[in-house]
DNA sequence: TTGAAAGCGATACCAC
DNA sequence: GTGGTATCGCTTTCAA
């Protein structure tokens, strides 16, 4: 331990053991917990002693290890966020307004992303050995799962997808109201008859919506209802179309399709391969409001999610469950907003 | 420290320490060194002494504390991916590859977004803080910024960025190769004139793109070539064409796009805000080969990017230079895939 | 205000 | 194969 600096490179000049606060110390000549101090925002340090120690550190090139930091105040300042490969294709805004939402508030982002729902254990296991502050999970958990975090202490925010028998902070979109206000609208409008495209049927959201809006088209009175399976793909909307039109025997009046994307398979196929005029003879509504669904050539009728409000408040909802993890679980709501696009025809 | 499990918690059930190799040991009758070795893939232990301690462990709910492995091993297993909020936004693919390959080889993913490129500067500090054992970046990084990297040690791979006047580690899909064969398919179709509409000035890949077909239409003595900036956005693609027009008196032959967004915008506003149709009466090309480019109302005439194997490689050249530090820099150019769609007439 | 010393929870190198 | 002990780089009492 004679020589750190020295003993810090290698001939090939790759560092090998990083500057720490006692090379600060010792070439600063004061105590390491000096240098400790001067770091730690608020401390009580001398003018004298803070310009001295920040002094050295900027020549020696010394940042705190946060690894170390973690280690002993038991926070990492770090997040896990769970997030299917799904949502984030389809879907990317979630993702960066997460990363900078918390950006903005100091802390960082541990990313998971799931290609399986199967594959969530293992992560789990991966994201307790990291010692993450909290989750913001947009994927499902199972109960056990959730004991499992709550059983290790581990904070818990989910986006959009939250277990009914179980009280657990989450934040959502309100899925059943949103699909609600499309069938009212569409009945309203006059269409009879409807096809419906579902999401993926392990996916909460898909199934509160095409849930939604069946219930909905049973409120009204509407008879004429067929459901098709999709998994939120652009192909699965195209070939959710040509599946309603070969059960149906011809095609419904109106089409609402669990998200975005396969709205716009849906009413790209009915334009260009059935050569059906949308939404003169064929109305098509989607979900999410993503970017795609306000180009030209779609201009969907949708609802869309606040993003920037949900994920604000999954940001302020997890970072209050680390400070005070005695708060009691809270559900949070949004109401999507109807975006009235040429898609389809609405009263 | 007399009983680590019941001090673990407090009334309302909150862990407030974790359950350590030290709890294990203890309740299992054998030394704390024991407990580490049999997480340790490799170690040598006794059958008996793995099943009693990994026994223990599961009662107890013990995970090795990755934060403590990092600070003796000095390995973090983690890595930093930086990305632009404009990257995730229209390319999404490139983040959701990059964390599964990097997850398959059991290394988690550090993620931070740029908002704005002047945000770096502070991303890199708080990237060194967290002792990443290497970094991805999918943005720019000035001369300076890569010199402090390297001064620390700290293993960098660039992915479709690279420093011509530099020898860093980059993957790339070779712009402007991919804009040249555009650029041939498009001038032996009998195309003249020509708009381009470019992407961000601060995006070396957008400058190398229109550098790239302005390369190759001078060389085929093309006369007629008017450039207009934008800025990947749909929208910038929509008054990019509109600018061409302006600019030119009237439309050229063809639009080359920097990208695949700005491609669609452009297509778009052609068709329903000029009446023009494309291919017949302007030809229209992008560069990346998004998802969106595919669908049938555009089926984009574009140069998709490899990005599956981009990623394998980035992720692997990331893990052979923190095992092996020493390793020369390298530079992995992949080639494009013209997509020959039908928003262009291509010889 | 400052410095000495005790951890945080693991790994790794020792003897045995 | 197993247990003791010295780190890793920091934060945090506790005296001075």
């Amino acid at each position: 331990m004679a020589d750190n600096i020295s003993a810090a490179r290698r001939g090939d000049g790759h560092r090998v053991t990083r500057v720490t606060s006692y090379d600060v110390a010792r070439q600063a000549g004061v105590s390491q917990s000096a240098v400790s101090r001067c770091f730690k925002p608020g401390a009580s340090v001398s003018k004298k002693m803070r310009a001295r120690v920040m002094k050295t550190a900027e020549d020696l090139g010394y940042q705190p290890n946060a690894i170390a930091r973690s280690l002993i105040t038991r926070r990492s300042n770090m997040v896990a966020v769970v997030i299917s490969r799904q949502t984030n294709l389809y879907y990317p805004e979630v993702l960066v307004q997460l990363s900078q939402r918390f950006s903005e508030r100091g802390v960082r982002v541990l990313l998971f992303t799931l290609e399986r729902e199967s594959d969530i254990d293992v992560m789990l296991d991966q994201i307790l050995q990291y010692q993450v502050d909290g989750v913001v999970e947009a994927a499902r958990l199972s109960g056990p799962q959730i004991d499992l975090m709550e059983k290790r202490g581990v904070p818990l925010v989910f986006y959009n997808r939250s277990l009914k028998d179980r009280r657990v902070n989450s934040v959502c979109c309100d899925q059943a109201e949103g699909e609600r206000s499309l069938v009212n609208g569409l009945v309203a409008a006059g269409h009879k008859s409807f096809g419906l495209i579902s999401g993926p049927e392990d996916s909460a959201v898909s199934v509160e919506r095409t849930q939604g809006a069946l219930e909905r088209l049973t409120e009204l009175n509407i008879k004429s209802v067929t459901v098709v399976p999709g998994d939120y793909s652009y192909e699965s909307g195209v070939a959710g179309l040509l599946d309603l039109k070969a059960r149906m025997g011809k095609l419904p009046d109106a089409i609402i399709c669990a998200n975005d994307v396969m709205a716009i398979g849906c009413l790209d196929a009915a334009r260009h391969q059935l050569g059906v005029k949308v939404p003169e003879d064929l109305s098509v509504v989607g979900f999410d409001g993503v970017g795609p669904a306000q180009w030209q050539s779609y201009d969907l009728t949708t609802v869309r999610q606040p993003v920037r409000r949900m994920t604000e408040a999954a940001v302020s909802m997890i970072l209050e469950r680390i400070e005070h993890p005695e708060l009691p679980p809270e559900r949070r709501t949004f109401s999507g907003i109807l975006i009235d696009g040429g898609s389809a025809r609405m009263a």
